[in-house]
DNA sequence: CTTTTATTTTAAGTTAACTTAACTTTGTGA
DNA sequence: TCACAAAGTTAAGTTAACTTAAAATAAAAG
């Protein structure tokens, strides 16, 4: 390895996979923050290497060898951000940014060692799931955004859709972590704010907070 | 940060300084496997951040900035390579190479609480001083490279002055490690190898290899 | 079905970090 | 002390990864 800016697009283009396997080149270029000739240039150079497909004007499709290239590099990200958060004790809004410099160092047997500390794990501190080393991905369970319960459920936080600091660190601050039981006690049809219960403390979340917290729906 | 070639540059300035403090090009070019054309290039750019003090010519020095910023950069690599072998448990013959790439990566909030793990540590596995963050530097014992002693004399192993993995490896093969006793038994004055004896086996070694181990003398 | 808008591509140019080749300066050894 | 080799610099060119601006295509909306 040493292609960082390859391996950059390459494990956007793979995040950003929807349920027909296709990518649109414009979000690309939003998540990586350059301009859209920038991904245009991209593409190019990666189909030449066949690690995409790509036709002029339509949409992005992984190669195998791409997407396995790519599932290599999500995985670096999450064993880093594992790591750090569960053996360096980095608190779980710092390690995203930490993984981000760090995923495109370290030798494979680096990585393999850290998860070898780790005990094989499924899950990253969000909550998102950890290519195992053959490509084979854990299942997450099934789950919805905490936006989507009704007034009176409860669901337990398996995963977190938002790895900005501020974020965060705010849910930090009224309790919600993974496994961590909410209940939703009213919902404001004016605004869709909810008020829910969380560790016996009543909160007020937004609409916004509350899309990018994801549930497992359990009997309260 | 995020100037990986500049930082790489500096470093290598800054572990070349001679008794003088003076740096030829040439050795630099050398150490990073760059023409020396690409070394005056870099150096122009680096005395126009002030990093430096450069005039056509003339032998390379640092400014106190770039003492500092070169003295933090082997810090970090120095801090990950004692991190790799103590945490990790990664070889003393691979942390040299992996601590290469990540030096450049990891906020200094993270190779401060690394520091903390390991108790400000004052070297590193390979018995070089890793510099505070105020930028002190752990005085080395004295040491002399095992090829200077004579027959009869005792040192025990402080540092060593080769990171590649033949000869860690190698090192490790016969006992030689950090704090070990050596005594040299015999100095065939024809190659000038020697026979020594290391954990009460005895080892051939060339010059060449006793040239890149120092050691504290001590009474046997 | 045509027009408007959004998305994507092409073209031309920039910057950092290199290269090789030719030139200049420095310092060494007979 | 001076010739010449070693070290260092300059000049010109390359490559990867970008940029902006203009042109082309696709998608959406009347």
């Amino acid at each position: 390895m040493r292609n960082i800016s390859k391996e950059d697009y390459l494990s956007a283009i793979y995040k950003n996979i929807d349920s027909n396997s296709k990518v649109k080149a414009n979000v690309i270029a939003e998540k990586m923050d350059v301009s859209n000739a920038a991904v245009t240039d991209m593409l190019k150079k990666l189909a030449k290497e066949s690690l995409i497909i790509y036709e002029p004007y339509k949409t992005i499709k992984l190669t195998p060898t791409g997407e396995s290239y790519a599932k290599n590099i999500v995985r670096r990200h999450r064993i880093w951000e594992l790591f750090l958060h569960q053996i360096v004790g980095l608190p779980w809004d710092k390690v995203h940014d930490e993984a981000e410099n760090l995923e495109h160092s370290g030798s494979d047997e680096l990585i393999n060692r850290m998860e070898v500390m780790l005990n094989f794990p499924e899950f990253d501190p969000h909550g998102d799931p950890i290519p195992a080393i053959d490509g084979s991905i854990p299942k997450q369970r099934d789950s919805v955004s905490l936006s989507k319960l009704k007034e009176k459920e409860c669901g337990l936080v398996v995963r977190v859709n938002d790895f900005s600091q501020n974020f965060l660190v705010y849910l930090a601050q009224i309790g919600i972590e993974l496994k961590q039981k909410i209940e939703v006690k009213e919902i404001r049809s004016f605004d869709n704010s909810m008020l829910v219960l969380i560790a016996g403390n009543e909160f007020n979340i937004s609409k916004t907070l509350a899309d990018n917290v994801f549930v497992e729906i359990v009997k309260n």
